[in-house]
RNA sequence: GGCGGUUUAGUCUAGUGGCCUAGGACGCGGCCCUCUCACGGCUGAAACCCGGGUUCGAUUCCCGGAUCCGCUACCA
């Protein structure tokens, strides 16, 4: 086999949609496992859709994922340019062969005229039933085209297809796809306006031209498939055609149809990787990075949406996915994007991280307001609350109570626990924590305090859960002996007196 | 409408002509752990789209139907 040559070829037309990051992905394992290439081209042939910017967030984003390109627009590589926008010479080239050989034609039906015969025909399709009732070159003389062309009136250039042909189309995970010809329509590969080929054109000969071995793609181009198997057939090139895998589509959580950015916004999740801020509308969308996902739990999750290693491993590091990955074991049928699975993943990939890899999120957000605190006192206190997590911003919210000691208590839990006789049982607890020189040691500090209550007949719950809710403010947290270890004597004693002076 | 694809619990899926009393995970319920909240452990409810056929036997093979998805642009 020759060698593995993938692409991802996104259109630059904003951000870059979570079913695209698992397309990229595909992609990437194939290619890897097979020690191939993997390329990133850019497919802008519709000027009218372009966003600025999009390309750098796109890049971004697998930059942030873990994604890599071995060469394509900003990486470089042989087979460029990789912007099809600056390919138009190798285009233009390559639809004049197709004229030459009889296998495509100039037409200049306007749109309106189009739209027109749309209305008037119900199911009008230009094809090879009703070409010759247009105006194109088969029905035009040649001198009657030159001097339109010469005239400057724009025209399309339309692949002639052949009706009544059977067409099968290989594709690695759905098998022999057939479809006759007769119903495929004379595309339109080529536009005068701007000088561009269409997706179709420009998607065949840079494939050919960059000897791409495998086209991996979403589910929506296997209808066109055949069109394109038989466009490498026009140009001689069926030889070398790739193979082909038609991805299935993610689709909406809830009801029917594909996922959308609509759909994150009314479900409360991110499609995108990153925030996007568009430039048209300056709609900000988020993105999985700023909600506090970590890139591996983002690919882990992605890559189970629609492929699974055959058993019941769920759990894989990008390169245990990269041995383990196979187009075969991709499933046919479209995957409702589950987002609560995905923030599981997100809670799993958390737990694996350091402590001191964590603390980075809390000492960010203690910079913020100036609090300063020992690296060793946000590192136990990560450690003590981090299982709870699930996301990196979660940590915060979750370890705040340790840095800033607090100045009300939740109601519904002060009347719960605070009783009748806590405030003279905390008032006597304060001495016997006064009498134990630091409370480094939890367990001696639990020792301590325990046998104080057994000797005074005092219930555990009846001092542990008020006490716990003066120094956290409400009824959370770990243990209260790691509370009191992590806070340190002086400031439990400190919020045990302002508590005590505070709920009555 | 036409064409193509698809079909295992609410969701992602495993699997096979008899090992299936259909497995795992998320989510949901219960119990345990316990000074709280979580985590964790245990546990429960929950599925082979329908109808024919082939077969001793079909969720698995064949045919028909239905379903959902996609495409049907001078968008990709």
């Amino acid at each position: 086999m020759n060698k593995v040559r993938v692409r991802f070829a996104p259109s630059p037309t904003g951000a870059l949609h979570i079913g695209g990051v698992r397309t990229a992905l595909y992609n990437y394992l194939f290619a890897k496992q097979h020690g191939g290439d993997l390329i990133f081209r850019i497919e802008d042939t519709d000027s009218h859709r372009f966003v600025p910017g999009a390309e750098d967030y796109i890049l971004e984003s697998f930059k942030w994922l873990g994604i890599t390109f071995d060469e394509g627009v900003s990486f470089g590589g042989k087979y460029g340019p990789y912007r099809q926008s600056e390919r138009k010479d190798i285009y233009k080239k390559y639809v004049q062969q197709l004229l030459d050989n009889d296998k495509a034609y100039i037409a200049f039906d306007t749109p309106e005229q189009l739209d027109a015969k749309r209305t008037e025909t119900a199911n009008f399709q230009y094809d090879a039933s009703t070409r010759l009732q247009m105006t194109n070159s088969l029905t035009l003389s040649k001198d009657e085209v030159e001097k339109r062309i010469a005239a400057g009136e724009q025209y399309v250039v339309r692949f002639k297809i052949e009706p009544g042909e059977e067409v099968t189309v290989h594709d690695l995970i759905r098998g022999d796809v057939h479809i006759n010809s007769s119903i495929l329509d004379d595309k339109v590969l080529y536009k005068s306006v701007d000088n561009l080929p269409t997706y179709h054109l420009a998607n065949i000969v840079d494939d050919h031209l960059m000897e791409v071995s495998h086209v991996i793609r979403g589910e929506e181009w296997l209808p066109s498939a055949p069109l394109h198997v038989l466009l490498y057939r026009a140009f001689g090139w069926e030889e070398t055609m790739p193979q082909f895998a038609h991805l299935s589509l993610l689709l909406k959580p809830d009801g029917n149809g594909k996922l959308s950015k609509r759909d994150g916004d009314r479900l409360g999740f991110p499609v995108f990787p990153l925030e996007w801020h568009d430039p048209k509308t300056g709609e900000v969308s988020s993105g999985y990075r700023e909600s506090g996902y970590l890139p591996e739990a983002v690919i882990n999750f992605l890559a189970l949406l629609g492929w699974n290693p055959g058993n019941d491993q769920e759990i894989m590091s990008m390169d245990e996915l990269i041995k383990l990955f196979n187009l075969e074991k991709c499933s046919k049928s479209g995957a409702k994007f589950d987002y609560e699975k995905g923030k599981h993943f997100n809670h799993l990939y958390l737990q694996k991280k350091s402590d001191a890899e964590l603390a980075v999120f809390v000492q960010q957000k203690l910079d913020e307001r100036n609090i300063s605190a020992a690296p060793q006192k946000i590192e136990m206190a990560v450690a003590a609350m981090k299982e709870r997590a699930t996301f990196t911003k979660d940590l915060w919210d979750l370890c705040s109570f340790f840095f800033i000691a607090p100045t009300e208590f939740n109601e519904k839990d002060v009347q719960k626990r605070w009783k009748e006789d806590t405030h003279r049982l905390l008032s006597e607890l304060l001495p016997v924590l006064a009498s134990i020189p630091n409370f480094d040691d939890a367990e001696a500090t639990e020792e301590t305090v325990k046998a104080w209550c057994e000797a005074k007949g005092y219930g555990l719950g009846n001092v542990m859960n008020p006490f716990r809710l003066t120094l956290v403010g409400e009824m959370k947290g770990p243990q209260m002996f790691q509370i009191t270890k992590i806070l340190g004597k002086t400031e439990v004693i400190k919020r045990l007196k302002f508590a005590l002076e505070t709920i009555h």
